[in-house]
RNA sequence: GGCCGAGUGGCGGAAUGGCAGACGCUCUGGACUUAAAAUCCAGUGGGGGGUAACCCCCGUGCGGGUUCGACUCCCGCCUCGGCUACCA
């Protein structure tokens, strides 16, 4: 009777691992240990997708590997469980988002429990629990208490920040101020897309084409007070230590990217009418801040200098206003109104014609005395560089497409070198054509005939000299808009003093570390209140209003982005019910770095760089040991539906696990999901495929398991034999096949050395249990249930889980003689064997007396042979 | 436009200088069965030759190159996918 049959197996074990809490981490590690941490998924309400347990099956396998190789093993899961969604649903319904997000949870708890994973689930954690976001508001006051330290590259704690003089001599709220100024968690006004109809504000991804995805009402801009993150601080760190780490060349240069560090120099234009006003920079130096006679550009191509033609600002400069002369005012005003009213992405969006206005205005061009016009234009980005630019349209392709618009001058200063034809040649000489790539110093005085490079490094030296530019290094890296106008999210350990009329003062007060959590308050709904302010302006006043010490303050009503519960999780896991500290140190220690962590490629910016920087300010106030989490990172591919197109409800192809492991069960569709190919390859889900491993695992049942038996009993051919040569050749090469691969997370190929190997015993009417027996060990970490169960029918009492992992032995996997291709003139013309460890001449003379091959060779000239023992033989000839 | 990745049988894939297509799916034929399912056995890149064990030719997106030998390395393209987008 017993067919192999996972509805009633797995089951069974579950509760067998639940109960003996079989994947219980230790608290410390003994001996070698291994922190394999999958990226936690958001619980939504669609419960998991089959994209999901194909990177938790992965760290899985690998983990239940560790444990039969007697290594300490950490393995948790929990739930990223803030977002939009829960939020959505509570105006919707009333109903409080923590009650839909707990529901959602199960649900994953569930499918995860029934996909056989060895997490332990101790450890578990939500991001929503008030006792794991207590811990999070923490981090938020280490890092509000900490400002960077360009000089030591290292974040302090901000009692350590040195305060000038002149700020100390001004009092204690000009002391208080220059903190904040110089804290890593600061304030800021920062526009919000704010829909008036639905009366609240949206997040980028529910605003489409200027309209509010819900219902398509007009969202605007606005300004709101917000909390930012100090990032850029850690731009260069971020950038330099990703060279320590192990992760994929891809996603280090996409983070290398957003990064974006691109050096180049800072070079002050004069604004004013004196002839020789540079002679005045010499005795000043270069200063820190540009005063109001100058205007501050930066730029990666100084050797161009000789090439600006104009100067943009962007619509938002401070010099904005100064710069207008009267007769453009009103198209200048005109002008900066439209750009303030685009969003970034619909400026982009609109970008493929330039736009701009002349304020009137001229600058001087420090490296020829030049006077040149100054414009405002939507395509300089006030947030990177100084928001000003010298415009070289000769040589970049956006400044020439500007200065054709508007008829600028276009003027060549840099000779391209051999590469290009002589008719371009001549366009980009005349100036009507743009070139962009290094060549050779044209129109530029004295440094005519440099190259570029070395350009670059003279006149930005003979600036600097003058007091007139520096090595300037700049970022595409912004600041972290770090709050959002949503209940959901974790409230800010922030209050805001009132004076006597209820009016905010501007200073701040940090929550007491005693006095966290601060918890969500309760709301009688969650509707919009109708204004920009967040939700929790909404809060009844005995949260909203605490008074301490007399002094009435305000709540922060913001909370955080959903990233903020994401950035640590990994390190509250290793010491989850802590009630003292967020993390033990000497824990911290023990387990740290991240040994391997698996999640998809979308998480590769911004995840990974949000968690590696709260982790540096960790690291450097002394939280953390070590300066980057994750040392090995895998990113597994995408799963296509069977149409070969992305999984999604309205292209109707999403396959769900609940249906395929009722159908197949949790095995098969584990081991479908590694044998589907590379684990970081993209590739199409087949259910034929998932049928194809249940008929695996049934001839793996067959091979040890009588299945016309009534009752659980053996094969008759498994027997107490000693294997036959061939046959221990055969498993010790499984046992190295799958143990190497298991090692490079190649287990597409792993699974195939099994099939490899249950082929050949099926064959056999004499299996000897002495390979059987370890066969079964090394199929455990990809087919847990089953491999238990053939354990247990094996006769043995316990779990598999902790038994040592088969070994294999070189000697026996060497055969005494190896078949070798031979090849004449590069074609393969025959094969020989020879003995293993046959030498490159004895080989050869095999070669050349076997049957095929010596008709071949006779009468002709072998001008060349290259003979590798063990590997082949090849002759070139000739007649 | 930029960056990254991928193109190998009917399909998923294997081989990363040395016998292309391991392993699985599909399909075909056979065994078992009253029959079917399940299972087991055999075959399965294309073309050609031989009674036959077998043999020959072509073949890894396209065009060049390096090499005794290239799916693999180099140069130039094409196609598809992902991410990103005026960063001076």
């Amino acid at each position: 009777m017993p067919r192999y049959n996972p509805a009633t197996v797995e089951p069974k074990w579950q509760a067998y691992w639940e109960e003996h809490q079989t994947f219980a981490s230790p608290q410390m590690p003994t001996g070698e240990k291994l922190y394999a941490l999958d990226m936690f998924p958001y619980p939504s309400g669609d419960g998991l997708h089959v994209g999901h347990p194909e990177g938790y099956t992965a760290t899985d396998i690998v983990c239940r590997a560790a444990r039969m190789q007697g290594k300490s093993v950490l393995h948790p899961m929990g739930f990223d469980a803030f977002g939009l969604p829960a939020e959505e649903h509570a105006i919707k319904t009333g109903e409080h988002p923590r009650i839909q997000t707990e529901k959602n949870i199960d649900t994953f708890r569930r499918q995860l429990k029934m996909l056989g994973f060895s997490y332990d689930w101790s450890r578990e954690l939500a991001t929503t629990d008030v006792e794991y976001f207590r811990w999070t508001q923490w981090i938020f006051l280490q890092i509000y208490d900490t400002w960077f330290d360009e000089q030591q590259q290292k974040g302090r704690p901000i009692s350590e920040l040195p305060i000038p003089d002149e700020v100390a001599d001004a009092g204690a709220d000009a002391v208080r101020e220059y903190r904040d100024e110089h804290r890593l968690a600061f304030q800021s006004f920062a526009p919000v897309n704010w829909c008036p109809a639905l009366g609240t504000v949206l997040a980028n991804e529910e605003v489409i084409d200027g309209k509010s995805e819900r219902g398509g009402h007009p969202v605007e801009r606005r300004p709101l007070r917000q909390w930012m993150l100090r990032i850029t601080a850690y731009a260069s760190r971020l950038e330099s230590d990703l060279e320590f780490v192990d992760w994929p060349e891809s996603v280090k240069a996409l983070q290398r990217n957003w990064i974006g560090q691109s050096i180049g120099a800072e070079v002050d234009f004069y604004l004013g009418s004196e002839e020789d006003w540079s002679l005045r920079r010499p005795v000043h130096k270069f200063p820190r801040k540009p005063g109001d006679d100058v205007l501050r550009i930066y730029t990666t191509r100084p050797d161009t200098l000789f090439g600006a033609t104009y100067i943009v600002i962007a619509p938002e400069h401070p010099f904005v206003e100064r710069l207008t002369t009267a007769e453009n005012a009103a198209a200048v005003k005109k002008y900066c109104g439209q750009a303030a009213a685009k969003s970034d992405l619909h400026r982009a969006e609109l970008a493929k014609e330039k736009t701009g206005v002349f304020t009137g205005s001229f600058a001087i061009n420090p490296a020829n005395g030049e006077r040149i016009p100054i414009w405002i234009a939507d395509y300089v980005l006030i947030s990177y560089g100084t928001g000003a630019i010298m415009a070289v349209p000769a040589h970049d392709e956006r400044d020439f497409e500007f200065a054709k618009q508007y008829e600028i001058a276009i003027k060549c200063v840099v000779k391209p070198g051999e590469k290009v034809s002589h008719g371009e040649l001549q366009r980009i000489l005349a100036g009507v054509q743009v070139y962009a790539a290094h060549g050779t110093a044209i129109n530029s005085g004295e440094f005519d005939g440099l190259p570029t490079a070395e350009f670059k490094r003279k006149i930005t030296e003979s600036l600097a000299a003058r007091g007139l530019a520096r090595e300037a290094v700049n970022y595409k890296l912004r600041d972290w808009l770090f709050s959002r106008q949503r209940f959901w999210g974790e409230p800010f350990p922030v209050l805001h003093e009132l004076d006597d009329a209820g009016n905010p003062t501007g200073r701040v007060r940090a929550v007491d570390e005693a006095d966290l959590p601060v918890d969500l308050p309760h709301l009688e709904d969650f509707k919009p209140h109708g204004r920009p302010e967040p939700p929790l302006d909404k809060a009844p006043d005995e949260w909203l209003y605490p008074v301490i010490d007399g002094i009435r303050y305000k709540r922060e009503t913001n909370t955080m982005p959903q990233w903020a519960g994401s950035c640590w999780y990994y390190l509250r896991f290793l010491d989850t019910n802590n009630s003292k500290a967020a993390i033990d140190p000497t824990i911290e220690k023990a387990w740290m770095p991240i040994d391997l962590y698996v999640g998809g490629a979308e998480h590769a910016v911004l995840h990974l760089l949000y968690a590696r920087f709260w982790h540096k300010v960790l690291y450097d106030r002394g939280v953390v040991s070590t300066p980057e989490p994750f040392q090995k990172l895998i990113n597994q591919g995408m799963i296509l539906g069977e149409n070969n197109e992305k999984m999604s409800k309205s292209r109707g192809n999403v396959v769900n696990p609940d249906s395929v492991v009722k159908e197949y069960g949790a095995d098969s569709l584990r081991l479908y999901e590694m044998f589907m190919g590379p684990l970081e390859a993209t590739k199409p889900w087949s259910m034929e495929g998932v049928n194809g491993m249940f008929g695996f695992l049934g001839r793996v049942w067959r091979m040890i398991i009588d299945d016309r038996s009534e009752s659980i009993a053996l094969n008759l051919a498994v027997c107490d034999d000693e294997p036959t040569e061939e046959a221990q050749r055969v498993f010790h090469k499984t046992v190295k096949a799958v143990t190497e691969d298991i090692a490079k997370l190649s287990f597409n190929t792993a699974i195939a050395r099994m099939m490899e190997f249950t082929n050949y015993f099926t064959k056999l009417d004499r299996r000897p249990r002495a390979v059987l027996e370890p066969f079964v060990l090394l199929l455990a970490p990809f087919a847990p249930h089953i491999a238990e169960e053939l354990w247990r029918a094996l006769g043995h009492e316990k779990t598999l889980a902790y038994e040592a992992w088969p070994i294999y032995d070189d000697d026996v996997l060497a055969e005494s003689t190896v078949e070798i291709p031979v090849q004449i003139n590069g074609k393969l013309r025959g094969k020989i064997t020879v003995p293993a460890d046959a030498d490159a001449e004895e080989m050869e003379k095999i070669a050349r007396n076997d049957a095929q091959i010596a008709p071949l060779l006779e009468g002709k000239q072998v001008t060349k042979k290259i003979v590798v023992p063990g590997r082949m033989v090849s002759f070139v000839v000739k007649d």
